[in-house]
DNA sequence: GTCTATACTTGGATAGAC
DNA sequence: GTCTATCCAAGTATAGAC
């Protein structure tokens, strides 16, 4: 692995542990244990080597999610799937995090990638929960698009409620609540 | 008002748009106009502010919640009335947006108000569905503790939705889809 | 109680040698 | 491509005058 792909693994580590305003340049070389010129070398800055770090965060959760979305079985069962998957639910989400950071949300480049990230997967939810719908598994008269970012929000929500308790207790209640009404109606 | 309040106002202010993390102690003091010594006088220094201001913010995030849930109406209406009032949905929780700050998580004194105040929101929301299940409004075998987590994380997960999609329209769309939930079960 | 001066560290970046 | 030197602003706090 390059350098700079090194440069890139630290800042997303990083961006995931601290978000940006508590991410430095020089925190992200030491972990990367490269120097100053290696950095600006083959970044501009700060802001250009967070693009590059949250855009592969983002690949790599919307990877993540269709490997649960996209698997045989009922929509229910991949929802299922999806919500109760192993996750690392102290460290939050490394793309939802990122819309509680002020310089984030304050720039557009930067948070472009945060937003086209979380609307893909309630599409992608939306369109299980469609097929759900369809086959007769779900009401026909179900807001698919409302309960798709309902089910985003349960988990973007369970994170902010296990990091305040540091259990992930909470996040496994949230899940629990969602899903005991979804499979009721 | 003296002094101090205006410091925690300010602390207040600032860690509700920047986080603990993108605050400085000089931020608070010139947004309250207020000296190094000053500051350095009635608190120990940042932490100890921070203490103040968050302590604040939770007691009246306590009195705007319950100001809805102890109404008169119904479980599924009071709960409706909370997951539907006037929200500053672009700013976040002042609450529930410090989980995602690594210093507050980290530091067991500055975790404890964020905890106990979600919590408790837990609990009350608990109660309001328990007086509802009583009732025969809500189902017999409904497990209220965990619908009362997932409308919580509903809430902090709108605000990551809205902030990230700088709109309010996830954040509407999420309260429908579990408001829609709730009365068809 | 509040002000100013001072101190030391870190943040973020540029310049130039190798 | 990477390293070291350097730069200037900001973060966080202490000291002492008023």
């Amino acid at each position: 692995m390059g350098t700079r792909d090194q440069l890139v693994d630290s800042a997303r580590a990083l961006l995931w542990e601290r978000g940006y305003v508590g991410t430095s340049p020089k925190a992200i070389q030491q972990r990367a244990g490269a120097g100053q010129g290696s950095m600006y070398h083959h970044f501009a800055g700060k802001k250009d080597l967070a693009l590059a770090a949250v855009r592969r965060s983002a690949e790599e959760l919307l990877t993540a999610a269709d490997a649960q979305l996209s698997t045989p079985g009922t929509a229910v069962e991949r929802i299922t799937a999806y919500l109760r998957r192993e996750r690392e639910v102290l460290k939050g989400c490394p793309i939802g995090r990122l819309s509680q950071d002020p310089d984030i949300v304050a720039d557009p480049e930067l948070r472009a990638p945060v937003d086209e990230t979380l609307t893909r997967v309630r599409a992608r939810l939306a369109e299980v929960l469609d097929e759900g719908r369809a086959a007769g598994e779900l009401p026909a008269g179900l807001d698919t698009a409302a309960l798709a970012t309902t089910i985003v929000a349960v988990l973007q929500g369970g994170y902010v409620l296990a990091r305040a308790a540091n259990s992930p207790e909470p996040f496994d209640q949230a899940v629990s609540g969602v899903l005991a009404l979804l499979t009721a109606c």
